[in-house]
DNA sequence: CTAATTGAGATAAAATTTGTCTTATATTTT
DNA sequence: AAAATATAAGACAAATTTTATCTCAATTAG
């Protein structure tokens, strides 16, 4: 019942990103030391984060991450369903025909009406609602 | 994000017992058998709800496991934290000392808003709940 | 005494999480 | 054009957690 490091560390990676200046191409080995976490794991998520089409990769000398989305546009949500998959609280909620109970057990329904409030409460937050201190971060000596 | 299988079989364990009359010795296997688990497996769990208060157990022939709570007053977040431990979303929602963040990032205070939301949900159910067709099931026969 | 049942805990398989290390690729510099 | 460099990509692996099983001791009813 909780999220993974691996969502946290993507959380806060994109996070830190979204603090630079919109375009910035970023590289795993600042994200990961920004975030304190290991920067080979950290490569990882971001390759995850790629293939999901989220942010976009360049390879090669001064290559790195940039967006491929509004920071606004990113749900919390998102970014957990892509690093650690859909949220399913209960197997019978995802697969019906896992759970015995549909029709006749209000468990089922608990499950959903719980996971559809979480899901809704994972939605409200973007990555861009936490890079508000942007601003402040904005002075020519911080975006680097 | 998810429950796991113990407490997925812990809470329909418990609601079986709850559609036996008040009071009833029931026998894990029995339980077992009834919410399809594995009967070794639901055995421990009943273990550690014995453990926790939730359930007196009898040992002897005949002996077997009663509620020691009243169904209605049992919620399901009681048993998800007694089998799956404390419900913690992230890490730094429960250690102030490994959140760098507290205080000045609200990541912090998002996760732990949708954990309060999310205990809240499963404080509001209990295992009364789901054992509504008590009735249905009284008949002699069925009562055993 | 015997059979039935739980308690406790050792053991273990499987899955998931968390991470590292090597390789491939592109870019810059020479 | 070649070499050096900085990076992503992905194979590999360690650690942890989950999901069990199995054995043996304890207890009690008949």
């Amino acid at each position: 019942m909780n999220i993974s490091r691996a969502s946290d560390y993507a959380i806060r990676g994109l996070v830190y990103m979204a603090k630079k200046p919109a375009g910035a191409v970023c590289f795993v080995k600042d994200i990961a030391k920004n975030t304190n976490s290991p920067a080979s794991f950290m490569s990882k998520i971001f390759q995850t984060l790629a293939k999901s089409g989220l942010v976009h990769s360049f390879i090669g000398t001064k290559g790195g991450f940039t967006f491929n989305a509004r920071p606004e546009d990113i749900t919390i949500k998102m970014v957990v369903e892509i690093i650690d998959g859909p949220i399913v609280l209960n197997r019978c909620v995802v697969n019906k025909s896992s759970c015995r109970n549909v029709g006749n057990c209000d468990v089922h329904f608990m499950w959903l009406d719980i996971q559809k409030m979480l899901t809704k409460a994972l939605s409200s937050y973007s990555i861009a609602d936490f890079a508000a201190d942007k601003k402040g971060n904005m002075l020519p000596e911080a975006v680097q």
